[in-house]
DNA sequence: TTAAATGCAAAAAATTTGCAGACGT
DNA sequence: ACGTCTGCAAATTTTTTGCATTTAA
């Protein structure tokens, strides 16, 4: 707690309420989209309003606190910034985790195969998580 | 022509005026947003209407003949569907272009990390196209 | 001939903006 | 105290829907 309220002013962010709450949020959960933040905020400010999380949401990704997710066929989530990662995606329950891969070697790859000058890779992979293969 | 109207039957879609060239578009381009294909095809059809586009390209990925390409820091751009392969994206054009990278191997790769049964793999490089490169 | 596609207008959903009052630093 | 943030309402942008007419097969 005070230690996102650090966190935030590290990224030149003003430690509102509204904001340290999207940061334990986003801790806890690893990956929110809009709307479930939104949910999970509602239940400590009801007087919440949804351009709050837009406007938080946008300036966090502007001064690099916060990273979107953008995922084949479901709505984007939103992570604290960590170093560089793949994600999992579930198929079925929509979830989405962290897998530490090392990207680095795919740029490497790839850069051969390219003209590209690479700087970074982004990668999702789809699938079924342990949890949805084994109820069926 | 007559082969883009064979190719939209082999999916199941009418061949209208529209959709072939929705797919011509798509092959001589190769990546557009909605709003690019709206433009290429306003020249065509002046009573094109908007809803036509967003219409046919929702049904054209629900027949898997053609997909979004979900980009980072840009609009989704669409492409005709064809084998497994990654997308280099230009941060500074915002040109996109197919690299052919052995999707299977990282999957794999990823596989031995992690307790998902994983699928299908999506990968997007960003970085400076040789002409981007150049220019500065 | 018939089911489906088009284009239009309207509706719905998603996101942004402006502003007055509240609040963090 | 100052500049920024919040919540609200309104505006804008993006996407979807309903319907009359047209069209592909």
């Amino acid at each position: 707690m005070e230690n996102y309220i650090n966190q935030l002013r590290n990224y030149h962010l003003k430690a509102t309420p509204q904001r340290i709450a999207i940061t334990e949020a986003l801790a806890m959960y690893g990956h929110l989209s809009i709307e479930q933040l939104y949910e999970v905020l509602k239940q400590k400010f009801n007087s919440l309003s949804l351009a709050t999380i837009y406007k938080n949401i946008n300036i966090m990704m502007e001064n690099a606190f916060v990273s979107e997710v953008k995922l084949p066929e479901q709505k984007s989530v939103y992570e604290l910034t960590k170093a560089s990662h793949a994600h999992l995606q579930c198929k079925k329950c929509h979830n989405v985790w962290d897998i530490h891969l090392n990207l680095d070697d795919i740029i490497q790859n790839a850069s051969k195969n390219s003209t590209f000058e690479i700087e970074s890779a982004n990668l999702v992979l789809s699938g079924l998580c342990e949890n949805c293969r084994n109820e069926k």
